[in-house]
DNA sequence: GTCTATAGAGTGATAGAC
DNA sequence: GTCTATCACTCTATAGAC
């Protein structure tokens, strides 16, 4: 009796590990522990609609875990801080890449257009709002989150690259430094 | 009578657009204008030595256009000016995927993980030298070069996501600001 | 009986290797 | 072009819940 729930955190490191195209339904059987008929029983859509429930579940996890406190905030510079946090700790210092992220630079960029843009666009603007609270005009703001939300993913890519999690470290603790200057 | 100098652009194209999974032999075929016979002749070693020619052919274009000029400049600012200008127009503006980045998120990092590693890490040295030549410490100075190369991985992701190329120009902006500064 | 969930053989198409 | 392996996917069969 298994929901498509349970199987989502498997299936979403089967795309992250592979890639969409490289997740095969053979690899993502073997991952979830589930048949072909099952996948398809729960996922009609077959593999793309596992890509599209993978997607939405780790858009609805950024925004509660990383929007939803940044935009709430009663203070907004520990809100910040405790945005690189969740991020250090979901991306596993740049061990773990972003899904999200994959698929903008991906040829499904397309199928999944809309979802990739949300995400993206709706870190920005919390993170913006959150700076701007804390003391800056608004293009500043902007500028300055739509740079961190680019740094972090830049780190995520250069620490995979040098295979070496202290960049992505060294990355997150100088935008901190960014964030909370003047 | 073609050589594999001539195939690797076509070729380099169709691994940018489809990344290394999705670029089947069908494509490859059709992209280059060559069957199949020919490819294995031409690359015994099959999709794999396809895809590491056209990161040596990449890596050695930006050791030609970016990294040689950066270490031999007599005036080091303008060279990492120079290095920027070639940097907007290699990727289009962040409409053009980086193939290294790409592979360094993907599955097939570790086979090519040399190449990839060596590409990021002669990059940030090449920069570093220029920035410490042009009045910086050597610690701040890799420090920055470090920030700059994953800024501009980072400003590919996010102006393919958001699918706005004015992200990509701005972080260039902005990079080109803070390298210039004291 | 009707339902949902399961496993897995079988489909044609297409993959990469040669 | 020819090969075999594997692709995403369909379908049949079977299970237990009600």
């Amino acid at each position: 009796m298994t929901g498509r729930a349970e199987t989502l955190p498997a299936l979403a490191e089967v795309f992250r590990a592979h890639g969409y195209e490289g997740a095969s339904l053979a690899l993502i059987s073997r991952a979830t522990g589930l048949g072909k008929g099952s996948l398809y029983n729960l996922f009609p859509g077959g593999k793309a609609e596992m890509a599209a429930c993978v997607l939405e579940e780790i858009d609805s996890w950024f925004e509660t875990n990383l929007y939803a406190p940044l935009r709430e905030a009663r203070q907004p510079a520990e809100a910040v801080s405790a945005m690189f946090d969740a991020v250090e700790g979901y991306f596993r210092s740049g061990q773990r890449v972003c899904l999200v992220g994959v698929v903008a630079l991906g040829s499904e960029r397309d199928r999944f257009g809309a979802a990739v843009r949300s995400y993206f666009a709706r870190w920005i603007a919390a993170l913006a709002g959150a700076l701007e609270r804390s003391g800056r005009n608004a293009a500043d703001s902007t500028a300055l989150a739509e740079e961190i939300v680019a740094q972090i993913q830049g780190a995520i890519v250069l620490a995979r690259a040098l295979d070496d999690p202290a960049v992505f470290s060294r990355a997150m603790t100088a935008l901190r430094a960014r964030a909370a200057a003047s």
